[in-house]
DNA sequence: AACGCCCTACTGGTTTGTAGGTATTTTTGA
DNA sequence: TCAAAAATACCTACAAACCAGTAGGGCGTT
């Protein structure tokens, strides 16, 4: 939607793209690929979290490529930060996996585009193009995900409330009802209703599934 | 160790390089930190462990560079096969994660090198010549990885058998003792007695370790 | 004010899992 | 081939988890 953000009429101003993955290997093969893109520049990259916003505070940046997996903070939080703090900056999110929850929160904090680390050259420029001129670009698995998230969520409205996933969380790491009580100060019969509510909300009927979900949910 | 496998007498034959990555980055970035290296040449890079073994049938090959998670075959299967029937490839595994039962599969699998994939051109390289010399060249972190295996197996030696493994997985899946029993067509109290083997092996006391266990040694 | 949602708490009862022990058969490996 | 290891099966007992139903207090929305 921006339209010729420089004086001069170019078709297609540069675009400015910062890459944030911790891999040396996909950064090269990020620049790699770009390298022949003459509409894009790759004007830094770096491998953390905090780097990447340092980056963004003394620089103008038009996409950022976000790894998923950063040693520092989670890519999710990094999208959250960039999208409110840095508005100008579309976030690109690259990932190795394809799962249903890291999607969404990826979507939900505001990236604009979504690739698999086994893109290629012509699908990256694409991508890149497309989210700098306002749109939006998702891998063609993620497309699917994000169809598949949509019928499960008109299937399944209720999600898990911050108590239920608080809890989730601590019986996934091996703790009893009991340890759970006390270290919540809340009655067992409370964590056991949370527990009961959590099973029937996922369909599910035992503590080995439930740490499944949770791991599948990233909350572990 | 071996010398002069070409009639000239060059100090350093030309390495022949197989890559074999499902990501299109990595493979990039492979390709383009080997670029400058004389000594390497990459003869192919393909995407799934059968085609890698497919190559080898028809080409020589000094090192496979191999990717962990392949769509079709598991990375160690690849690695033993490699070691068996293409003896003078010598693998030097690239994975994100630094697991110990990975870490220990591709090695037991005949893996003569083992790099994160943060590698950098350098340690890229030098890795490659080490190994294509006879050597083997492990990342510093793989290196704590194996030294924390050892460690370990001297102070645990009991594994887990193969019933075990398969119960500790149905387990995991969230299956009953009593479901897991009707799948195997055994008693239920002999699949509580698995269980309790399994417990005490492993030295923990609930399902919600065992299916991180589980996880954790990629059972799942 | 009424409604819905969440967190809290309880009663009472059923089902699994955890923990100890013992023992027979089958498989495996030295 | 013989001993060790693994897989099978059982008993008892208690602990923990699972299931169903109910219900009050807090809090934000309409």
């Amino acid at each position: 939607m921006q339209t010729s953000r420089y004086p001069f009429n170019q078709k297609q101003p540069i675009i400015k793209v910062l890459i944030v993955d911790d891999h040396n290997l996909v950064l090269e093969g990020l620049c790699s690929l770009l390298a022949s893109h003459e509409e894009v520049q790759v004007v830094a990259a770096v491998d953390s979290g905090h780097k990447g916003l340092d980056y963004l505070k003394a620089h103008p940046v038009d996409i950022v490529l976000l790894d998923i997996n950063l040693p520092d903070i989670k890519g999710m939080e990094v999208c959250g930060i960039i999208e409110s703090k840095f508005p100008r900056a579309k976030v690109i999110a690259l990932s190795t996996y394809n799962s249903r929850s890291i999607v969404n929160q990826m979507i939900s904090n505001g990236a604009k585009g979504y690739l698999l680390k086994n893109v290629g050259s012509e699908e990256l420029k694409k991508a890149i193009i497309t989210v700098a001129e306002g749109g939006c670009y998702y891998d063609a698995e993620i497309q699917k995900t994000m169809a598949d998230t949509i019928f499960n969520t008109m299937h399944q409205p209720p999600r898990l409330t911050k108590r239920e996933k608080q809890i989730i969380k601590l019986i996934a790491e091996g703790k009893t009802t009991a340890n759970i009580a006390r270290e919540l100060f809340i009655s067992p019969l409370t964590v056991e209703t949370h527990r009961r509510n959590i099973m029937k909300k996922l369909k599910i009927s035992n503590v080995a599934a439930l740490v499944r979900v949770a791991m599948d949910k990233m909350l572990i």
